[in-house]
DNA sequence: CCAAAAGTGTTTACCCTACACCCATGT
DNA sequence: ACATGGGTGTAGGGTAAACACTTTTGG
Protein backbone atom coordinates (compact mmCIF):
# COMPACT_ATOMS: atom_id res chain seq x y z
CA UNK A 1 0.00 0.00 0.00
CA UNK A 2 1.00 3.18 -0.78
CA UNK A 3 2.69 5.63 1.91
CA UNK A 4 0.62 8.58 1.43
CA UNK A 5 -2.54 6.24 2.05
CA UNK A 6 -3.72 7.12 6.18
CA UNK A 7 -4.96 4.25 7.58
CA UNK A 8 -7.38 6.32 8.93
CA UNK A 9 -10.18 3.92 10.27
CA UNK A 10 -11.39 0.44 10.88
CA UNK A 11 -14.01 -0.69 8.45
CA UNK A 12 -16.87 -3.05 9.31
CA UNK A 13 -20.08 -4.35 8.06
CA UNK A 14 -23.68 -4.60 10.35
CA UNK A 15 -26.66 -6.56 9.38
CA UNK A 16 -30.56 -5.78 10.20
CA UNK A 17 -31.68 -8.90 9.05
CA UNK A 18 -35.42 -8.51 9.20
CA UNK A 19 -38.44 -10.89 9.01
CA UNK A 20 -41.98 -10.87 10.08
CA UNK A 21 -42.25 -13.38 12.97
CA UNK A 22 -45.37 -14.10 15.20
CA UNK A 23 -47.23 -11.36 13.93
CA UNK A 24 -44.70 -9.05 14.43
CA UNK A 25 -41.28 -7.18 12.54
CA UNK A 26 -38.23 -8.98 14.17
CA UNK A 27 -34.68 -8.60 14.09
CA UNK A 28 -31.53 -10.81 14.28
CA UNK A 29 -29.61 -10.02 16.96
CA UNK A 30 -26.45 -11.77 18.98
CA UNK A 31 -25.20 -11.35 22.29
CA UNK A 32 -21.82 -9.32 22.39
CA UNK A 33 -19.45 -11.56 24.83
CA UNK A 34 -16.77 -8.80 24.96
CA UNK A 35 -16.26 -5.30 25.71
CA UNK A 36 -16.89 -2.82 24.98
CA UNK A 37 -20.74 -3.62 25.89
CA UNK A 38 -20.26 -6.86 27.02
CA UNK A 39 -23.45 -8.83 27.35
CA UNK A 40 -25.28 -6.44 25.67
CA UNK A 41 -27.63 -6.83 22.59
CA UNK A 42 -26.04 -6.24 18.91
CA UNK A 43 -26.49 -6.36 15.07
CA UNK A 44 -24.60 -8.85 13.48
CA UNK A 45 -21.26 -7.42 11.74
CA UNK A 46 -18.03 -7.90 11.65
CA UNK A 47 -14.41 -6.42 9.97
CA UNK A 48 -14.00 -5.84 6.02
CA UNK A 49 -11.33 -8.44 4.81
CA UNK A 50 -8.45 -7.04 2.61
CA UNK A 51 -9.91 -8.51 -0.61
CA UNK A 52 -13.58 -7.69 0.20
CA UNK A 53 -16.54 -6.23 -1.22
CA UNK A 54 -18.39 -4.33 1.31
CA UNK A 55 -21.70 -6.99 -0.10
CA UNK A 56 -19.16 -9.49 0.28
CA UNK A 57 -18.22 -8.52 3.65
CA UNK A 58 -22.09 -8.64 4.72
CA UNK A 59 -22.72 -12.23 3.39
CA UNK A 60 -20.12 -13.71 5.09
CA UNK A 61 -20.88 -11.84 8.33
CA UNK A 62 -23.78 -13.00 8.33
CA UNK A 63 -22.93 -16.78 7.39
CA UNK A 64 -20.56 -16.46 10.29
CA UNK A 65 -22.16 -15.20 12.80
CA UNK A 66 -25.86 -16.00 12.08
CA UNK A 67 -25.39 -19.43 10.23
CA UNK A 68 -27.81 -17.80 7.77
CA UNK A 69 -27.12 -18.29 3.98
CA UNK A 70 -28.46 -15.69 1.90
CA UNK A 71 -30.07 -17.70 -1.34
CA UNK A 72 -31.71 -15.24 -3.30
CA UNK A 73 -32.91 -13.32 -0.52
CA UNK A 74 -33.10 -9.23 -0.46
CA UNK A 75 -29.70 -7.36 0.63
CA UNK A 76 -29.11 -3.70 0.09
CA UNK A 77 -26.99 -1.17 1.93
CA UNK A 78 -28.64 1.12 4.18
CA UNK A 79 -25.92 3.92 4.87
CA UNK A 80 -22.68 4.10 6.56
CA UNK A 81 -22.19 5.62 10.22
CA UNK A 82 -18.62 7.10 11.48
CA UNK A 83 -19.59 9.20 14.19
CA UNK A 84 -15.94 9.43 15.68
CA UNK A 85 -17.44 8.15 19.24
CA UNK A 86 -19.46 5.43 17.93
CA UNK A 87 -16.72 2.99 18.82
CA UNK A 88 -14.78 3.61 22.48
CA UNK A 89 -11.89 1.71 20.97
CA UNK A 90 -11.31 3.97 18.34
CA UNK A 91 -12.45 5.31 15.41
CA UNK A 92 -15.02 2.45 13.33
CA UNK A 93 -17.12 3.37 10.37
CA UNK A 94 -19.64 0.97 9.70
CA UNK A 95 -21.57 0.33 6.66
CA UNK A 96 -25.20 -1.18 7.57
CA UNK A 97 -26.86 -3.50 5.48
CA UNK A 98 -30.44 -4.50 5.05
CA UNK A 99 -31.33 -8.04 4.79
CA UNK A 100 -34.94 -9.32 4.33
CA UNK A 101 -35.69 -12.70 5.04
CA UNK A 102 -39.26 -15.08 4.31
CA UNK A 103 -40.72 -15.74 7.49
CA UNK A 104 -39.85 -18.72 9.78
CA UNK A 105 -36.49 -18.65 8.68
CA UNK A 106 -33.12 -19.87 10.35
CA UNK A 107 -33.78 -19.15 13.87
CA UNK A 108 -30.39 -20.19 14.96
CA UNK A 109 -28.11 -22.80 13.99
CA UNK A 110 -24.33 -23.52 14.15
CA UNK A 111 -21.25 -22.62 15.85
CA UNK A 112 -21.09 -18.84 15.97
CA UNK A 113 -24.94 -18.93 15.27
CA UNK A 114 -26.37 -19.84 18.59
CA UNK A 115 -25.97 -16.05 19.91
CA UNK A 116 -28.17 -15.14 17.00
CA UNK A 117 -31.91 -14.68 18.54
CA UNK A 118 -34.93 -13.24 16.91
CA UNK A 119 -36.48 -10.04 18.88
CA UNK A 120 -39.31 -7.87 18.05
CA UNK A 121 -37.75 -4.16 16.54
CA UNK A 122 -40.73 -2.57 18.31
CA UNK A 123 -39.63 -4.09 21.81
CA UNK A 124 -35.49 -2.94 21.14
CA UNK A 125 -36.63 0.29 19.53
CA UNK A 126 -38.73 1.25 23.04
CA UNK A 127 -35.47 0.83 25.00
CA UNK A 128 -32.82 1.74 22.93
CA UNK A 129 -30.11 2.14 25.23
CA UNK A 130 -29.89 -1.60 25.90
CA UNK A 131 -28.55 -2.00 22.75
CA UNK A 132 -24.23 -2.16 21.98
CA UNK A 133 -22.83 0.81 19.98
CA UNK A 134 -25.59 3.11 17.60
CA UNK A 135 -27.37 0.18 16.88
CA UNK A 136 -30.50 1.34 18.47
CA UNK A 137 -29.89 4.06 15.52
CA UNK A 138 -29.17 1.82 12.70
CA UNK A 139 -32.28 -0.20 13.60
CA UNK A 140 -34.57 2.46 13.36
CA UNK A 141 -33.60 3.74 10.40
CA UNK A 142 -33.69 0.17 8.79
CA UNK A 143 -37.06 -0.29 10.04
CA UNK A 144 -38.08 3.30 8.33
CA UNK A 145 -36.83 2.27 5.35
CA UNK A 146 -38.85 -0.76 5.18
CA UNK A 147 -41.74 1.32 6.32
CA UNK A 148 -41.00 3.48 3.21
CA UNK A 149 -40.41 0.50 0.74
CA UNK A 150 -43.88 -1.28 0.87
CA UNK A 151 -45.35 1.81 -0.04
CA UNK A 152 -44.01 1.81 -3.64
CA UNK A 153 -41.55 -1.46 -3.73
CA UNK A 154 -42.52 -5.28 -4.17
CA UNK A 155 -40.03 -5.67 -0.98
CA UNK A 156 -43.21 -7.38 1.00
CA UNK A 157 -42.74 -10.31 -1.00
CA UNK A 158 -39.33 -10.85 0.22
CA UNK A 159 -41.06 -11.30 3.13
CA UNK A 160 -43.40 -14.24 3.01
CA UNK A 161 -42.34 -17.36 1.95
CA UNK A 162 -42.72 -18.43 -1.58
CA UNK A 163 -45.62 -19.60 -2.62
CA UNK A 164 -47.62 -17.41 -0.83
CA UNK A 165 -51.33 -15.97 -0.53
CA UNK A 166 -52.51 -12.59 -0.82
CA UNK A 167 -53.34 -13.00 2.38
CA UNK A 168 -50.30 -13.67 3.47
CA UNK A 169 -48.75 -10.77 1.81
CA UNK A 170 -50.87 -8.73 3.26
CA UNK A 171 -50.20 -9.64 7.17
CA UNK A 172 -46.96 -8.70 6.30
CA UNK A 173 -48.03 -5.26 5.43
CA UNK A 174 -50.20 -4.55 8.77
CA UNK A 175 -47.20 -5.87 11.18
CA UNK A 176 -45.39 -3.52 9.13
CA UNK A 177 -47.48 -0.33 9.04
CA UNK A 178 -49.23 -1.76 12.18
CA UNK A 179 -52.30 -0.66 10.38
CA UNK A 180 -55.31 -2.39 9.29
CA UNK A 181 -55.80 -2.68 4.99
CA UNK A 182 -59.14 -3.37 3.52
CA UNK A 183 -58.15 -6.64 2.01
CA UNK A 184 -60.25 -6.44 -1.24
CA UNK A 185 -59.11 -3.44 -2.18
CA UNK A 186 -55.60 -5.20 -1.42
CA UNK A 187 -56.19 -7.66 -3.32
CA UNK A 188 -57.06 -6.02 -6.39
CA UNK A 189 -53.78 -3.82 -6.15
CA UNK A 190 -51.55 -6.55 -6.05
CA UNK A 191 -53.26 -8.93 -8.67
CA UNK A 192 -53.61 -5.78 -10.73
CA UNK A 193 -50.07 -4.55 -10.69
CA UNK A 194 -48.63 -6.50 -13.94
CA UNK A 195 -45.72 -8.39 -13.25
CA UNK A 196 -45.99 -7.91 -9.20
CA UNK A 197 -47.22 -11.64 -8.62
CA UNK A 198 -46.74 -14.93 -10.81
CA UNK A 199 -49.68 -16.76 -9.99
CA UNK A 200 -48.46 -20.92 -9.35
CA UNK A 201 -51.63 -22.28 -10.44
CA UNK A 202 -51.76 -24.08 -7.34
CA UNK A 203 -54.10 -23.32 -4.64
CA UNK A 204 -54.26 -23.61 -0.27
CA UNK A 205 -56.48 -23.58 2.21
CA UNK A 206 -54.20 -23.60 5.31
CA UNK A 207 -55.86 -19.91 5.98
CA UNK A 208 -58.97 -21.51 6.46
CA UNK A 209 -62.08 -20.60 4.27
CA UNK A 210 -62.12 -20.54 0.65
CA UNK A 211 -59.03 -21.72 -1.34
CA UNK A 212 -56.66 -19.22 -2.18
CA UNK A 213 -54.59 -18.87 -4.91
CA UNK A 214 -50.42 -19.25 -4.45
CA UNK A 215 -48.49 -16.72 -5.79
CA UNK A 216 -44.47 -16.29 -6.24
CA UNK A 217 -43.06 -12.98 -6.52
CA UNK A 218 -42.77 -11.32 -10.30
CA UNK A 219 -40.63 -9.67 -12.10
CA UNK A 220 -41.65 -6.85 -11.18
CA UNK A 221 -40.05 -4.94 -8.64
CA UNK A 222 -41.82 -1.46 -7.99
CA UNK A 223 -45.07 -0.62 -7.49
CA UNK A 224 -46.30 2.13 -9.19
CA UNK A 225 -48.63 4.11 -8.44
CA UNK A 226 -47.82 3.37 -4.30
CA UNK A 227 -49.52 2.01 -2.04
CA UNK A 228 -50.57 4.99 0.72
CA UNK A 229 -50.76 4.42 4.44
CA UNK A 230 -53.66 5.89 6.10
CA UNK B 1 -6.99 2.61 19.94
CA UNK B 2 -7.09 -0.75 21.22
CA UNK B 3 -4.61 -3.03 19.43
CA UNK B 4 -7.54 -5.39 18.91
CA UNK B 5 -8.69 -2.62 16.19
CA UNK B 6 -8.03 -3.47 12.55
CA UNK B 7 -7.11 -0.18 10.80
CA UNK B 8 -8.16 -1.96 7.52
CA UNK B 9 -9.16 1.10 5.35
CA UNK B 10 -8.38 4.67 4.24
CA UNK B 11 -11.68 6.36 4.79
CA UNK B 12 -12.49 9.09 2.43
CA UNK B 13 -15.72 11.54 1.39
CA UNK B 14 -16.64 12.24 -1.64
CA UNK B 15 -19.16 15.11 -2.50
CA UNK B 16 -21.42 15.25 -5.69
CA UNK B 17 -22.56 19.21 -5.80
CA UNK B 18 -25.42 19.70 -8.14
CA UNK B 19 -27.13 22.87 -9.30
CA UNK B 20 -28.99 23.85 -12.22
CA UNK B 21 -26.72 26.05 -14.89
CA UNK B 22 -27.82 27.13 -18.13
CA UNK B 23 -30.75 24.66 -18.26
CA UNK B 24 -28.73 21.77 -17.29
CA UNK B 25 -28.25 19.80 -14.27
CA UNK B 26 -24.44 20.46 -13.75
CA UNK B 27 -21.66 18.98 -11.05
CA UNK B 28 -18.84 20.74 -9.76
CA UNK B 29 -15.53 18.64 -10.56
CA UNK B 30 -11.82 19.26 -9.46
CA UNK B 31 -9.45 18.26 -11.66
CA UNK B 32 -6.76 15.81 -9.88
CA UNK B 33 -2.80 16.96 -9.86
CA UNK B 34 -1.39 14.00 -8.83
CA UNK B 35 -1.56 10.03 -9.35
CA UNK B 36 -3.52 8.31 -9.47
CA UNK B 37 -5.62 9.87 -12.54
CA UNK B 38 -3.75 12.58 -12.70
CA UNK B 39 -5.47 15.04 -15.56
CA UNK B 40 -8.74 13.26 -14.97
CA UNK B 41 -11.77 15.07 -13.42
CA UNK B 42 -12.73 13.73 -9.91
CA UNK B 43 -15.45 14.30 -7.78
CA UNK B 44 -14.34 16.59 -4.20
CA UNK B 45 -13.30 15.07 -1.37
CA UNK B 46 -10.61 13.78 0.79
CA UNK B 47 -9.33 11.82 3.67
CA UNK B 48 -11.70 12.24 7.25
CA UNK B 49 -9.97 13.55 10.08
CA UNK B 50 -9.81 11.43 13.55
CA UNK B 51 -11.94 13.55 15.47
CA UNK B 52 -14.47 14.69 12.37
CA UNK B 53 -18.25 13.05 11.73
CA UNK B 54 -18.66 12.19 8.13
CA UNK B 55 -21.25 14.83 7.37
CA UNK B 56 -18.61 17.30 9.03
CA UNK B 57 -15.38 15.67 7.00
CA UNK B 58 -17.86 16.48 3.97
CA UNK B 59 -18.36 20.31 4.83
CA UNK B 60 -14.81 21.07 5.37
CA UNK B 61 -13.79 18.87 2.17
CA UNK B 62 -16.57 20.97 0.00
CA UNK B 63 -15.25 24.18 1.74
CA UNK B 64 -11.09 23.39 1.18
CA UNK B 65 -11.85 22.21 -2.37
CA UNK B 66 -13.88 24.20 -3.65
CA UNK B 67 -14.40 27.32 -1.61
CA UNK B 68 -18.42 26.56 -1.30
CA UNK B 69 -19.46 26.97 2.19
CA UNK B 70 -22.23 25.32 2.45
CA UNK B 71 -25.41 27.10 4.58
CA UNK B 72 -28.21 26.11 4.42
CA UNK B 73 -27.68 23.90 1.53
CA UNK B 74 -29.23 20.57 1.18
CA UNK B 75 -26.59 17.83 1.88
CA UNK B 76 -27.07 13.90 2.75
CA UNK B 77 -25.15 10.92 2.42
CA UNK B 78 -25.76 9.03 -1.10
CA UNK B 79 -23.87 5.43 -0.02
CA UNK B 80 -20.79 4.41 0.67
CA UNK B 81 -18.57 2.71 -1.75
CA UNK B 82 -15.86 0.14 -0.77
CA UNK B 83 -15.34 -2.43 -4.00
CA UNK B 84 -11.64 -3.17 -3.40
CA UNK B 85 -9.62 -1.75 -6.48
CA UNK B 86 -12.01 1.17 -6.50
CA UNK B 87 -8.36 3.10 -5.73
CA UNK B 88 -4.87 1.55 -6.83
CA UNK B 89 -3.05 2.60 -4.10
CA UNK B 90 -4.75 0.40 -1.48
CA UNK B 91 -8.54 0.03 0.19
CA UNK B 92 -9.99 3.27 0.12
CA UNK B 93 -13.53 3.31 1.54
CA UNK B 94 -15.34 6.35 0.31
CA UNK B 95 -19.07 7.64 1.61
CA UNK B 96 -20.43 10.07 -0.76
CA UNK B 97 -22.60 12.64 -0.38
CA UNK B 98 -24.76 14.73 -2.31
CA UNK B 99 -24.98 18.64 -1.53
CA UNK B 100 -27.33 20.34 -3.56
CA UNK B 101 -26.93 24.04 -4.12
CA UNK B 102 -29.39 26.87 -5.92
CA UNK B 103 -28.41 28.22 -9.34
CA UNK B 104 -25.29 30.80 -9.58
CA UNK B 105 -23.71 29.44 -6.33
CA UNK B 106 -20.05 30.07 -6.35
CA UNK B 107 -18.77 28.88 -9.47
CA UNK B 108 -15.18 28.86 -7.97
CA UNK B 109 -13.17 31.11 -5.76
CA UNK B 110 -10.42 30.44 -3.42
CA UNK B 111 -6.91 28.55 -2.92
CA UNK B 112 -7.81 24.87 -4.01
CA UNK B 113 -10.77 26.09 -5.46
CA UNK B 114 -9.30 27.26 -8.37
CA UNK B 115 -9.39 23.61 -10.18
CA UNK B 116 -13.00 23.40 -9.29
CA UNK B 117 -15.40 23.86 -12.65
CA UNK B 118 -18.94 23.30 -13.13
CA UNK B 119 -19.42 20.62 -15.67
CA UNK B 120 -22.56 18.94 -17.08
CA UNK B 121 -23.89 15.81 -15.51
CA UNK B 122 -25.05 14.56 -19.01
CA UNK B 123 -21.63 15.18 -20.39
CA UNK B 124 -19.82 13.59 -17.80
CA UNK B 125 -22.29 10.40 -17.86
CA UNK B 126 -21.58 10.47 -21.30
CA UNK B 127 -17.86 9.67 -21.36
CA UNK B 128 -17.85 7.86 -17.76
CA UNK B 129 -14.02 6.31 -18.49
CA UNK B 130 -12.73 9.94 -18.25
CA UNK B 131 -13.25 10.24 -14.63
CA UNK B 132 -11.28 9.19 -11.74
CA UNK B 133 -11.88 6.33 -9.47
CA UNK B 134 -15.33 5.05 -9.86
CA UNK B 135 -17.06 8.46 -9.85
CA UNK B 136 -18.76 8.09 -12.44
CA UNK B 137 -20.69 5.27 -11.15
CA UNK B 138 -21.20 7.28 -7.60
CA UNK B 139 -22.28 10.44 -10.37
CA UNK B 140 -24.53 8.58 -11.97
CA UNK B 141 -26.68 6.99 -8.44
CA UNK B 142 -26.07 11.00 -7.34
CA UNK B 143 -28.43 12.17 -10.12
CA UNK B 144 -31.00 9.14 -10.15
CA UNK B 145 -31.21 9.84 -6.47
CA UNK B 146 -32.67 13.48 -7.28
CA UNK B 147 -34.29 13.03 -10.48
CA UNK B 148 -36.32 10.12 -8.17
CA UNK B 149 -36.61 12.87 -5.11
CA UNK B 150 -38.15 15.33 -7.15
CA UNK B 151 -41.11 13.48 -7.36
CA UNK B 152 -41.64 13.24 -4.07
CA UNK B 153 -39.99 16.00 -2.07
CA UNK B 154 -39.24 19.59 -1.41
CA UNK B 155 -35.46 18.73 -2.86
CA UNK B 156 -36.22 21.20 -5.97
CA UNK B 157 -36.94 23.96 -4.01
CA UNK B 158 -33.22 23.83 -2.96
CA UNK B 159 -32.03 24.38 -6.32
CA UNK B 160 -33.39 27.54 -6.18
CA UNK B 161 -32.55 30.76 -5.02
CA UNK B 162 -34.55 32.13 -2.59
CA UNK B 163 -36.93 34.18 -3.66
CA UNK B 164 -37.99 32.57 -6.47
CA UNK B 165 -41.06 32.12 -8.74
CA UNK B 166 -43.48 28.82 -9.54
CA UNK B 167 -41.92 29.16 -13.22
CA UNK B 168 -38.36 28.79 -11.83
CA UNK B 169 -39.25 25.49 -9.84
CA UNK B 170 -40.97 24.23 -12.76
CA UNK B 171 -37.95 25.30 -15.01
CA UNK B 172 -35.64 22.64 -12.50
CA UNK B 173 -37.98 19.83 -13.28
CA UNK B 174 -38.15 20.12 -16.49
CA UNK B 175 -33.93 20.26 -16.70
CA UNK B 176 -33.46 17.89 -14.31
CA UNK B 177 -35.99 15.31 -15.88
CA UNK B 178 -35.82 16.58 -19.45
CA UNK B 179 -38.87 16.67 -19.94
CA UNK B 180 -41.61 19.69 -20.19
CA UNK B 181 -44.19 20.08 -17.38
CA UNK B 182 -47.90 22.03 -17.62
CA UNK B 183 -47.32 24.89 -16.38
CA UNK B 184 -50.56 25.99 -15.11
CA UNK B 185 -50.85 22.34 -13.87
CA UNK B 186 -47.85 22.19 -12.08
CA UNK B 187 -48.40 25.46 -10.63
CA UNK B 188 -51.84 24.34 -8.76
CA UNK B 189 -49.48 21.68 -7.32
CA UNK B 190 -46.94 23.58 -5.83
CA UNK B 191 -49.22 26.32 -4.86
CA UNK B 192 -51.30 23.56 -3.33
CA UNK B 193 -49.92 21.55 -1.73
CA UNK B 194 -49.63 23.10 2.13
CA UNK B 195 -46.15 24.16 4.00
CA UNK B 196 -43.89 23.35 0.79
CA UNK B 197 -44.13 27.02 -0.73
CA UNK B 198 -44.32 30.18 1.18
CA UNK B 199 -45.43 33.19 -0.13
CA UNK B 200 -43.31 36.26 0.35
CA UNK B 201 -45.75 39.05 -0.52
CA UNK B 202 -43.03 40.03 -3.06
CA UNK B 203 -43.67 39.91 -6.89
CA UNK B 204 -41.33 40.08 -9.82
CA UNK B 205 -41.21 40.85 -13.78
CA UNK B 206 -37.71 39.18 -13.84
CA UNK B 207 -39.08 36.47 -16.47
CA UNK B 208 -41.50 38.68 -18.19
CA UNK B 209 -44.92 39.38 -18.92
CA UNK B 210 -47.34 39.31 -16.12
CA UNK B 211 -45.61 39.29 -12.34
CA UNK B 212 -44.91 36.36 -10.45
CA UNK B 213 -45.21 35.91 -6.91
CA UNK B 214 -41.88 35.43 -5.28
CA UNK B 215 -41.88 31.89 -2.98
CA UNK B 216 -39.57 30.57 -0.30
CA UNK B 217 -39.23 26.74 0.81
CA UNK B 218 -41.67 25.95 3.29
CA UNK B 219 -41.37 23.59 5.95
CA UNK B 220 -43.17 20.57 4.30
CA UNK B 221 -40.24 18.02 2.91
CA UNK B 222 -42.50 15.77 1.42
CA UNK B 223 -44.72 16.07 -1.88
CA UNK B 224 -47.86 14.16 -1.15
CA UNK B 225 -49.41 12.62 -3.64
CA UNK B 226 -46.37 12.68 -5.94
CA UNK B 227 -45.43 14.55 -8.82
CA UNK B 228 -45.33 11.83 -11.38
CA UNK B 229 -42.96 11.95 -14.94
CA UNK B 230 -45.05 11.30 -17.87
C1' DC C 1 -76.50 -25.08 7.31
C1' DC C 2 -73.11 -21.92 9.13
C1' DA C 3 -68.70 -19.65 9.70
C1' DA C 4 -64.79 -17.97 7.51
C1' DA C 5 -61.86 -16.52 4.19
C1' DA C 6 -61.35 -15.43 -1.09
C1' DG C 7 -62.49 -12.78 -4.60
C1' DT C 8 -65.82 -9.55 -7.66
C1' DG C 9 -68.88 -5.52 -8.56
C1' DT C 10 -70.39 -0.99 -7.73
C1' DT C 11 -70.65 3.54 -6.03
C1' DT C 12 -68.56 7.72 -4.82
C1' DA C 13 -64.98 10.89 -4.19
C1' DC C 14 -60.84 12.67 -5.34
C1' DC C 15 -57.04 13.92 -8.19
C1' DC C 16 -54.83 14.52 -12.39
C1' DT C 17 -54.72 15.98 -17.35
C1' DA C 18 -55.84 18.91 -20.87
C1' DC C 19 -57.06 23.02 -22.40
C1' DA C 20 -60.05 27.38 -22.48
C1' DC C 21 -59.73 31.54 -20.54
C1' DC C 22 -58.60 35.74 -17.97
C1' DC C 23 -54.85 38.86 -15.65
C1' DA C 24 -51.00 42.16 -15.36
C1' DT C 25 -47.09 43.70 -16.94
C1' DG C 26 -43.31 45.67 -20.75
C1' DT C 27 -42.77 47.54 -25.24
C1' DA D 1 -52.54 47.36 -28.97
C1' DC D 2 -50.12 43.23 -28.50
C1' DA D 3 -46.83 39.89 -26.94
C1' DT D 4 -45.47 37.38 -22.92
C1' DG D 5 -45.64 34.92 -19.12
C1' DG D 6 -48.79 34.31 -14.54
C1' DG D 7 -52.62 32.33 -12.74
C1' DT D 8 -57.79 30.32 -12.43
C1' DG D 9 -61.85 27.51 -14.10
C1' DT D 10 -63.63 23.48 -15.64
C1' DA D 11 -64.81 19.10 -18.03
C1' DG D 12 -63.43 14.28 -18.60
C1' DG D 13 -60.95 10.18 -17.23
C1' DG D 14 -58.73 7.10 -14.11
C1' DT D 15 -57.77 5.24 -9.66
C1' DA D 16 -58.74 4.40 -4.87
C1' DA D 17 -61.80 3.94 -0.64
C1' DA D 18 -65.76 1.91 1.12
C1' DC D 19 -68.75 -1.66 1.25
C1' DA D 20 -72.45 -4.94 -0.70
C1' DC D 21 -72.25 -9.26 -2.51
C1' DT D 22 -71.00 -13.88 -4.39
C1' DT D 23 -67.85 -18.04 -4.16
C1' DT D 24 -65.78 -22.09 -2.04
C1' DT D 25 -64.09 -24.47 1.35
C1' DG D 26 -64.26 -26.91 6.54
C1' DG D 27 -67.00 -28.26 10.37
Amino acid sequence: MAPDLRLSAAVTVDLVVLAVRDDALQVLMVRRGTAPYAGRRALPGGFVEADEDLLQAARRELLEETGVRLGRAHIEQLRAYGSPRRDPRGRVVSVAHLVVLPEASVPSAGSDADAAQWQPVHDLLAAPRKLAFDHATILRDAAQRVEDALEDSALATRLCRAPFTVAELRAVYEVVWDQELDARNFHRKMTGTPGLLVDTGRVTTRNGGRPAALFRPGRTTRLNPPLVRG
